[in-house]
DNA sequence: CCGAAAATTTGCGGAGCCCGCAAGAACGCG
DNA sequence: CGCGTTCTTGCGGGCTCCGCAAATTTTCGG
């Protein structure tokens, strides 16, 4: 593209934390992995993807393959992570600090999951295989983790109570998802996520409560 | 032994539904693969078993290990798993139908744990591995499932309530469990279980208020 | 008590996964 | 440009899990 001039090129520099080209090209290739992965799953289902296919579909060996992932279900999973945790993050970064925790990681929530319906059909047949219930199961613990994280924060209540009641969002997620994918008629997944997340919202308002009940004379978490 | 006389044998036949000779003696195979599989993981270390090790002091051969267990994971859990669900039966058939449902779950689940604190070094060293670490979500999916089941039948509520609600008390369990494991004071796991159980009290009385007033002039489920 | 039928065990072989290792290729920097 | 670092790749090995068919064991009717 146009006249090969001095590099006084790099427009748009380095969006995210990638310096060299090196690192750019790690990152692709590891997308690339990712990418075949998870469309090789979706045409033939999980089970009849060979870690050979994948490499071979991002152009790599198949011993690279594994300098990436270190396993086939961890390489499909993968970029749907990174696509949660983003969507993730910039819908709960955006709220008060002092708004009540549920409407915060509810409303995040939802708002994450608002309109996206993603293919019954293919996510039927994913989700069909075991190892990649496993790695599913593997994904929603990461979630629990990261939740609890933002419920201590909100709250400054001990970690394990955090645990929990961020544990029963992450819960509330898998659990509507389940049968929603279950479910025949069209309803979206949104509304199973409202009736489940509305389960725990009780959980919630109480722990909110009982750490400004000992905590009397304070509103602001400390730390 | 004794005198071969008519077999009027049989002496205390078959005490589970195990009818014939056959049936028992696979049941003693399955067992003995999976006492041998939880043995030799404790001692070395389930990363450091294989399955003709667990096969060879099971006394059979490794082909037939995979006749009984698919993984060697599931094999080392195998008996734990019966164990927590007799226990579990047990411990929660005995209450009055029209009690509470938190004081029904919460207290069988404490009263299963009750003064049973295994070694801790050795679930450490179990639960550092991460393929056991996938087998115990595993299971406590199941429990999940389980705990859902008790509370659909106690409340009546819809299913996608009961799954939350109920997974949110194996989700105690399993922070609990969590926390216990890390904690290097001598605190007994009951203490945990008792703090992560009272954040799921108030989703688990919200459930039955609603269920009441949507109910107005009925107290027991429907069926 | 015997012999056929059904169920179970076992060895063999194969398809794969995952990893360590060391050689070779690509890149970054002075 | 050349050298050190980092990444890729092929090879080999150990292991898992499964299908298949033969051998063995248990069951059951006559």
């Amino acid at each position: 593209m146009s006249d090969g001039e001095i590099p006084f090129v790099t427009i748009e520099q380095h969006p995210s934390g990638l310096v060299t080209w090196r690192e750019r090209k790690k990152q692709a290739t590891r997308e690339a992995l990712a990418d075949a992965a998870w469309k090789l799953a979706c045409e033939v289902g999980p089970e009849n993807v060979r870690v050979d296919d994948i490499a071979a579909a991002a152009g790599v060996s198949a011993r690279t393959f594994n300098n990436y992932y270190s396993s086939r279900e961890e390489a499909i999973f993968a970029q749907r992570i990174r696509w949660a945790e983003e969507f993730f993050h910039r819908a709960s970064r955006a709220r008060p600090a002092d708004a009540p925790l549920h409407d915060v990681i509810a409303g995040a929530l939802l708002e994450v999951h608002e309109g996206r319906s993603p293919d019954k059909a293919t996510i039927r047949l994913i989700a069909a295989t075991p190892t990649m219930q496993s790695e599913y199961l593997r994904h929603s613990v990461m979630t629990e983790f990261a939740l609890a994280e933002i419920v201590a924060q909100r709250t400054g209540c001990d970690q394990l109570s955090a645990r929990v009641v961020g544990g029963a969002y992450a819960l509330a997620i898998r659990a509507a998802s389940e049968y929603w994918l279950r479910d025949d008629s069209d309803l979206p997944l949104t509304d199973f996520l409202r009736t489940a997340l509305d389960r725990v919202a009780p959980a919630a308002r109480d722990l909110e409560a009982s750490v400004r009940a000992s905590h009397p004379h304070r509103e602001a978490e400390p730390c």
